[in-house]
DNA sequence: AGCGGCATGGTAACCGGTGTCAATCTGCGC
DNA sequence: GCGCAGATTGACACCGGTTACCATGCCGCT
């Protein structure tokens, strides 16, 4: 018989499969010594009365809940649920629950924040999104509390154990190239804002693929943003006074790229004729603009997996990747 | 003395200050009926040691935690984050923390996911978003459950204390009524899929609007699609193509919208001199498109926040409201 | 027969908090 | 000096699991 207000226990378990609590448990812990007979008896009254360990009981006499969090401070609402979903399906038919926390990242108590938060839930682990992933001093509060912890990024910026990195140079590398092989020469770039890596390394790929093609390096067509639309179209003003005008522009992500788009449009280019415009991470707002961005695709999902499940079975992870590779996505902003 | 280990106790600072366990957990819970001396001397032991107390135990013994769940089947990264931004704003300095589960809403077992969701994390309670806050059953489930949870929503469709609601209707109607104050009287209409709430009472905000306005309808220039940009084109396409052609067409979401702009764009229609666009929500997208689109700004992340403070303080609630009004953010894509 | 070893299952303590209820202390009226 | 109400605090059981350790039954072996 079940308690007569809540949900039945391992105890009413226990009495009415006529076995102790701890034979309750170990057919919970699938311990293999147990004898076949019994453990159908248990299952059968497991099943009967709908019983369901309670996990904060779990959770205390483990010493560890089944909680992973995610903490970002990411201004892309795609990416940020991509990553959800990603780790969603990791912990999909377990015990783990996914909570999140954002955060921001000029607040200057940011830190102590993310302390509070780590030892008021005391978390099973956490993953670390960019741009806060990069953020070094946050990894090791996450060790010095005893917290795993994961990092996402564009480049591998801790060890394997704790890193799932995309490459970001590489990957820009390619678009670049591809727009060379397209017949452009005069490319402009609009970088990502200092202090974020991801921006650095898109930077690299841009000068690494120019140097492939031969090609010197132009300041006047290069510009820095932080990310966003209005930005974006800051730089392209820039770029787009520039003379001899680009005839191809790469923006370090795609918020900035239809930026740059809109500027061109003011100044009543067209894009592609006029100007190509290739972007970066592929969000749904890609696809949206008119005409659709060119970008690159950043493994988004894949990756928050990987990522999640590294954090929740590093053995299962040593068979997943740790490194992913972008793919260029190509659209109608390129001719 | 601390454990070696880990975390300190409440044995720990029991100890130090020379007291029982049970006032130092009067003193963590505020309970009035306590010397203030002691008071101050169990909290210089609490700072001393960095105590925090164990969620988890807390949960045990309270027979209730303190997570609460966001449950959404919901296509818009905007909104989900908007509203994850406002639990958390409510949730801010409590020992609250927020769970997300996205789900599949045509999933057939949807529900049986959510029950079983529900019964491994016993939450606190539970928030629901659109469009699956719609479905009766799963509020009935929790109710079963025993699990508290809020609505959030285009109408009222449930009581004050498990509902906030916007008032689309109305806001639509505003919305189609400044089409026809700035000279449109053929307006066209592309509806949000069957079996939304959402949908339903935006076409009805449309008809009232025509009606107030004298203006008949005309099935030739209404179309539906179901939230995506894809289908935004097809409706698009199918109302340009009538005759006359409407000089104005207000779309049931952004997405729709900025895909009836891409049908406008490829018949070689300019936005807004020939064709003026109105779309629902205020996502990114809206203000990143060209021209930047007049759309109804939902009051998400307000909406999100009362919706949480009511679950996690009804009292509280009381003093905020149910009730929210959308507003028309006014920008390039009307003529 | 006596013994060790293995498989199985029970008992009690414990994880770190909270509720109940009783014990102690205080001040006050008489 | 006594009784009593009210304020303050503590002892102890309990929340629902897990672990450490012990008890039992059964087997084969010497």
């Amino acid at each position: 018989m079940k308690a007569k207000d809540g949900k039945p226990t391992i105890n009413d378990v226990a009495r009415i499969a006529g076995v102790s609590k701890k034979t309750v448990s170990r057919v919970i812990n699938r311990s293999t010594l147990l004898n076949s007979a019994t453990r159908e008896k248990v299952e059968a009254v497991i099943a009967e009365l709908g019983y369901v360990p309670n996990p904060q009981a779990r959770a205390l006499a483990l010493r560890r809940n089944f909680l992973i969090g995610l903490i970002h401070d990411n201004p892309n609402a795609q990416m940020v649920l991509g990553v959800q979903e990603g780790i969603l399906s990791a912990i999909r038919d377990t015990e783990f629950a996914l909570v999140v926390r954002p955060v921001n990242r000029r607040s200057p108590d940011m830190l102590d924040h993310v302390r509070t938060f780590l030892e008021q839930q005391r978390l099973f682990g956490v993953m670390l999104l960019p741009p806060i992933s990069e953020n070094d001093a946050l990894a090791q509060l996450c060790d010095e509390l005893g917290v795993t912890y994961v990092r996402m990024g564009s480049v591998r910026l801790d060890d394997d154990a704790h890193m799932v990195a995309s490459n970001d140079r590489e990957a820009v590398a390619k678009a670049v190239a591809y727009l060379v092989r397209r017949g452009h020469s005069r490319i402009g770039f609009v970088a990502g804002p200092e202090g974020f890596r991801s921006a650095a390394e898109r930077e690299l790929g841009y000068r690494d693929a120019l140097e492939t093609a031969g090609v010197a390096l132009d300041p006047a067509i290069m510009a820095e943003g932080n990310y966003t639309f209005e930005t974006g179209i800051a730089a392209g003003e820039k770029l787009l006074a520039a003379s001899p005008r680009p005839s191809a522009i790469f923006a370090s992500n795609d918020e900035m790229a239809a930026g740059v788009l809109h500027a061109a449009r003011t100044q009543g280019l067209s894009v592609p004729e006029d100007l190509s415009i290739v972007g970066f991470d592929d969000t749904a707002i890609a696809a949206h603009i008119w005409p659709p961005l060119t970008t690159v695709r950043w493994p988004i999902q894949a990756m928050a997996k990987a990522a999640a499940i590294k954090l929740i079975d590093p053995a299962e992870a040593r068979k997943h990747p740790s490194h992913f590779l972008s793919d260029l996505i190509e659209r109608a902003s390129v001719a």
